[in-house]
DNA sequence: TATGAATGAGCTTTCATTCAT
DNA sequence: GATGAATGAAAGCTCATTCAT
């Protein structure tokens, strides 16, 4: 059928821009991204932006919104999947907040751009709040307790910031972020070390002490 | 004395022209924000800043310097502190880096400034590393090398990433950034139990272990 | 043709900004011309001229190119042209000359903008002198040298610099940029009068004097 | 006596000021040139030129002004210097124009300035009109008419545009200003054969022609 | 006299946005 | 649907000019 390319092609047009306009924006930030770029890497021009998008503004809410779906996706999906016990489920989750923050090259730049346009853009953050902290937080939580239920949890307090377990995948990010060419980093030993942390922290036990298994 | 007023003035100019910049950047980030803006927040007019500084990245950079001196000094002050025992330390290290990251307005302004904008400012990046992260994580390293020969450290693989310490500050700091003023933290606690899970981990010790106070 | 005004209006644009050009740049030199008068005068805005040149400095060498097309044409025909007689060939020269440097609107402008804005431009300077100068004064050589061996020149001497014959008509280009309002100069005459001096000179001979060796 | 440099250096200041401006003027034009730099030039600040001029422009017809006066003072001269035969007067007028507009950097500068910038400051043409140019053309037009009365002189006609008789050195003036490091030029040289070509011409004469109708 | 901080009008340049085709 | 010429509101930056000291 003669209209077959050309209707598929219309119908990945927006796609395609969301794709260049990601690359773009990753680089150079939201002010200084001009669309006429966004454009050329799409293969259209700009009055085509303006075909499916309202404006710059919106052209960049749509990517971050497309490109952080997955995210929403997998996060809700972690909310409803079966707990083990705290310290397995644990380990599992924050292996998938590395893979989000800091490996997966989407995720991680997704993550940056919220960062660095947090003041422009609050519905965006209010979003991701609603879509992914909150329900990972919730799960967290919610293992935390039943955790602390079982006593596999030292100290109960960490619920009132269950979002600190974040924090080494989120300190991976802005390093990369800020040092990102100067010095590789084995993301993999990173997250052993993190992980032996939090859940065994950095004092020795007392001597008899055998920890846990 | 009959130059007093005005050489006062003209002394201070440059410094108040900084705070307002920072004041206009942190709202508004390097590119939305109008060195006119700065001006009048400065008390002064457009032409002024240029007879102080050459042009909009040199007032950002001598901004992001002037307010970064501090944190340089203090630093500075802490890589050549004595030491105590590594727990001892190590809680005070801490404290110290959430009144950075976290607590002071000002310094916790700068480095998100500095996430934000940095691939645009990558020199700004070095000499912070140079002067801040550098020394910082160097002191870190000394002190957790002292005390793993001590033996009060438990895992000395912590040695490889001594960053990771600064992981919670640091979370804060971006929770803060995105979701400031959606909900109040008592930062107070967030320290404590910050501490609580790097020292002492998630998971409880078997029975009879008594810890450490 | 529906696309057909349009169509034609976007291929004459560049011609109508550098037709402004011309204008404003010959009124008020490089410096004091304001963009925005050119665009005005073409009938668009200012961003329109950005649309088609780089900026001002590409404006101004794109409508010197432009208006010194004709003259390099003319001067490369010229320098292939069919001689003749030593006597004829320097007065048709002659004339060419002071059509060009004078008597032409267009080109006597053009060379003026060249003589007033020569060292801000020196690639357009060379440009000239490869394109019109040196074919000018090549051809001019060849015909005194013509001359001279079929003994209708004098003094040979005059080929170390032809371009002495280029002197008249430059010097009444200056005279009306000077005093161009002041009072009107017969051109014709100005020519023949010009065209006797070089050729036969001012003094008269003595009797007998045969005029060469 | 302490007063004595001092007032010394408040006399000279005018001047410094204005050799300052000449340098900078001559090197950049008048609109390129910022009185920030002729203040550095001088040795001065901004506002000490304002207590000595009124503006910008000002300063640039002061300048001129300034510049000028040797020629308009040797003009006069020669307008009253006694004659002698009309060649012996011619070659050495040539000879005197061409110190004026090609030799001597001071005069030939000045020459160039008020080329380029002659629309801008037409009240400066006009003066160097009635100061140097009339003078001069005057003085020339007296000489070749008392040579035709002698008949020293060819052909009358050249009363009509006495001033050609500049265009030679006009021409090299424009020349050094056009293709001034492209090629070194021998004036003396230059000189002599302008002499040559003007006086006697370039064609040979018949014999027994009488070079006068 | 001389300074130089301060001004502000004015210029070049950019780019999101529009719309006739 | 798509184009790309055209717009015009900003914004960065310059510099002649002023004036309190």
């Amino acid at each position: 059928m003669a209209g077959g390319v050309r209707a598929r092609r219309k119908a990945e047009r927006p796609g395609e821009i969301l794709d260049a306009a990601f690359e773009e924006f990753v680089q150079k930030g939201y002010a200084a991204t001009r669309l006429e770029d966004v454009a050329a890497r799409a293969g259209v021009t700009k009055g085509t932006i303006y075909f499916y998008f309202e404006n710059k503004e919106q052209v960049f809410v749509a990517m971050v919104r497309e490109f952080s779906r997955p995210l929403h996706i997998q996060a809700e999906e972690f909310a409803t999947s079966s707990s083990s016990t705290a310290p397995e489920f644990l380990r599992a989750y924050l292996c998938y907040l590395y893979r989000i923050l800091a490996t997966d090259p989407r995720s991680r730049e997704i993550f940056r751009l919220l960062i660095a346009e947090a003041s422009r853009f609050p519905e965006l953050i209010d979003e991701h709040h609603q879509n992914f902290m909150g329900p990972v937080v919730k799960r967290l939580r919610e293992s935390l307790e039943a955790g602390a239920a079982k006593g596999e949890i030292r100290s109960p307090s960490i619920l009132e910031f269950p979002e600190l377990l974040l924090a080494p995948a989120l300190s991976l990010n802005i390093s990369m972020l800020l040092f990102s060419d100067r010095r590789p980093i084995d993301m993999e030993r990173h997250f052993e070390i993190a992980v032996d942390l939090l859940l065994n922290g950095l004092l020795p036990r007392p001597a008899g002490d055998p920890g846990r298994h």
